[in-house]
DNA sequence: CCGTTGACGGCGA
DNA sequence: ATCGCCGCCAACG
């Protein structure tokens, strides 16, 4: 066990339907790593083997694609993954939250 | 071992 | 609403 929390910020990220998407504190806070976003960001960092996780469907609070100088031109793919999932983006380049945020059990607010 | 950086978030001006 | 600073933890040099 000493592992890593890693582990469950990808199982939080597996946990995103499909045409959802969720915040780094989201995934943070769905991890039990309720404010260290970053930690959420550097995961994914480290994240080699992708294939079932959907790191495309993480975004930062605003909304927007986190740019990153290690994915310079991947910051475009996700976009694109994410609009292929019926995603639709803004002219900022930002999404709607209200509508697209992923809500963890427990976490869905009144109609 | 110490200092700095980093796919972020929240608050203040 | 936008810009800037601080904070949290882990990894890198």
């Amino acid at each position: 066990m000493a592992r890593t929390n890693y582990s469950k910020i990808y199982a939080a990220i597996r946990r995103i339907p499909f045409g959802k998407v969720a915040t780094y504190g989201q995934i943070a806070e769905v991890a039990g790593l309720s404010r260290q976003a970053r930690l959420v960001g550097y995961a994914l960092f480290n994240q080699k083997v992708d294939g079932d996780l959907p790191w495309h469907r993480v975004v930062n609070a605003q909304g927007a694609i986190s740019y990153s100088p290690a994915r310079q031109k991947a910051d475009h793919l996700q976009r694109v993954l994410l609009e292929a999932e019926g995603i639709v983006f803004n002219a900022r380049g930002r999404i709607d939250l209200k509508q697209y945020r992923w809500q963890p059990k427990g976490r869905q607010r009144k109609a």
